[in-house]
DNA sequence: CTAGTACTTGGAGTCGACTCCAAGTCAAGG
DNA sequence: CCTTGACTTGGAGTCGACTCCAAGTACTAG
């Protein structure tokens, strides 16, 4: 069998866009398995590490805590997480809270479109990622008073201007 | 004209769900504006303000750090935002960074689907929020290699098998 | 052999975002 | 009048996630 190819820290940082100090951080707190070294005691990398530790990229851009991305790189690992129900329980929660964060960010994104497009009336597109809001159709909302909350979606409703 | 109600800290910080001392914490930074007092030095809130801090409290599920969240604030207070074109662009920025963490989030979404449907080919529904990604509608994908990472989805194409 | 570079390690320092605390004020109840 | 409870303040402490550093080793070129 041919060799795979391997990479030094410095490669798959750069390549993943993140610092070596970081890298060897996450050996360090054992979120990442020990890397295997060369003979000189330098790291060595494989595309499979690389995979991993892009999962935790991809994760850590979701904002999801170190101590938390540990059963992601045990599924990511090779295993079929069926064999872990515990696992898959959190898997499941995981996915949940992303489903909200996602939401959470739609609406800040309906927030911004909603300022950016004051009088400008060109509500209409696709854009329900969170079945929770959603309330009113309601145009022209003025700037604070919408719905854009999460959790309390239909109660906010001010009544008069706004201090002026 | 009658009296808004108002509220204490201590009613906002659970109806919102943070923490006093978070408010206060905020106020002591200046990311919000110091709330007015009772006569015995007690903070008062009314519904503007509880929007406000409910927009924090939604923009901080988005990951933003709290140094980025005062344009959002002036844009939240009661201007136009088209009176302060920095902003705007600012605000158009972050709405592209939103937007590209929305990607990032269906990525571990779609990661978990697939760690989750290992075998089940269940893969039709409708979750488009990015139209950045969605790149191949590749159905059973091997573990890791999927391109579920950002940045870099087309071109992690690994070729053999995960080391085993 | 020396200089330069690419790494290694352990540990210290930083930074953001709280979180906790002690001391003080005020209002109401017994 | 004294206690209790809800708040105030400034400041100290904590925690997560790095980030930086000094000292050491290994290889490479001149």
């Amino acid at each position: 069998m041919r060799e795979e190819p391997t990479f030094t820290i410095k490669q798959i940082a750069k390549q993943i866009g993140i610092s070596e100090d970081t890298i060897r951080y996450y050996e360090k707190i054992a979120l990442l398995p020990r890397a295997d070294r060369k003979d000189n005691g330098h790291r060595v990398y494989r595309q499979e590490d690389i995979d991993t530790i892009r999962l935790l990229a991809c994760l850590k851009k979701t904002g999801m805590p170190l101590a938390e991305m540990q059963p992601f790189l045990a599924v990511s690992a090779d295993a079929d997480p069926a064999d872990y129900p515990e696992l898959v329980e959190h898997l499941r929660n995981h996915r949940e809270n992303i489903i909200a964060q996602i939401a959470s960010l739609q609406e800040v994104v309906d927030f911004i479109d909603m300022k950016l497009d004051v009088g400008k009336i060109r509500r209409d597109c696709s854009d329900d990622v969170s079945e929770a809001m959603t309330g009113e159709p309601n145009p022209n909302v003025s700037p604070v008073e919408m719905a854009f909350f999460p959790g309390s979606a239909a109660r906010v409703r001010k009544s008069p201007a706004t201090g002026k």
